[in-house]
DNA sequence: TCTAGTAATGGGC
DNA sequence: AGCCCATTACTAG
């Protein structure tokens, strides 16, 4: 297994300067989409798929470009409310996708932005390499270990029904967990044991149906964890039906 | 009408 | 110290 664990944002993007010339790009990139390699992570209605996406110096400098280009929300699309206050969510976040798409995030709708060149290169190769077209990407920036994102299931009503959400990881690795629904609280009624998936720079994580629909995600704080993390989920919504 | 979902908090390990 | 878990109140649909 090739841990790769990315201590600051400036190492991230600065680590493809390896002294030697061993990784040293050539010009058959094209090469590349031959030489990916998928693994599958398989349970009790979970079916993920991960591969190396793209190269150590291809996600750095695809990170690089999103600190640059990127603008996130602020305001109240940034904040939920929980308990009866309203809290700044422990991250930045920001949709882009096709023109009237939207994202239900705890009573924020959240609007997709135009697609950019930069995201629809990204979401181009995904589909190159997975056959799946998306039309949606929501985009979160977890700026250290301590920003993270708690436990849910994505939105099933928003989401076209068999469709996978493809998750690229740029920059800092950060664990991934996957909790059963009915192992989940006090009162649970089965004991599954939790999957933990190791996200790193540049790999794809496909969340193939219906891992959605029994398994609740979360990024918890890893305190150790000191790199940025910016993470986009691929999307198919459900586009909205002609009036009859 | 009833269910599910958001994140901070504090205690246990 | 870090990680995990149960608890907390209100809203949208």
């Amino acid at each position: 297994m090739d841990k790769f664990v990315i201590k600051s944002k400036r190492s991230a993007i600065e680590s493809k300067e390896t002294p030697s010339t061993k990784n040293r790009k050539t010009d058959c990139e094209t090469e590349q989409n031959k030489r990916i390699i998928w693994k599958k992570i398989n349970g009790e209605n979970l079916s993920l798929e991960h591969c190396q996406l793209f190269s150590n110096s291809e996600a750095s400098d695809l990170l690089l470009k999103c600190e640059e280009q990127l603008e996130y929300n602020t305001g109240h699309l940034a904040k939920v409310q929980i308990f009866g206050k309203w809290i700044d969510i422990p991250r930045k976040q920001v949709a882009h996708g096709d023109d009237g798409l939207s994202y239900k995030f705890s009573g924020n709708c959240i609007p997709a932005l135009p697609w950019t060149p930069l995201l629809t290169e990204i979401r181009d190769k995904i589909t190159e390499i997975t056959g799946h077209k998306f039309n949606f990407v929501l985009i979160n920036r977890y700026k250290d270990g301590c920003d993270h994102m708690g436990e849910h299931r994505d939105d099933e009503k928003e989401l076209k029904d068999g469709a996978p959400i493809a998750s690229l990881t740029l920059g800092q690795q950060r664990d991934f967990i996957f909790k059963h629904a009915d192992s989940r609280g006090k009162n649970a009624k089965r004991k599954i044991p939790p999957v933990v998936v190791e996200l790193t720079h540049g790999m794809l994580l496909m969340m193939k149906y219906p891992t959605n629909k029994y398994w609740y995600h979360s990024l918890p704080v890893r305190k150790k964890a000191l790199g940025l993390r910016i993470n986009m989920t691929f999307r198919t919504m459900v586009t909205k039906q002609p009036d009859k």
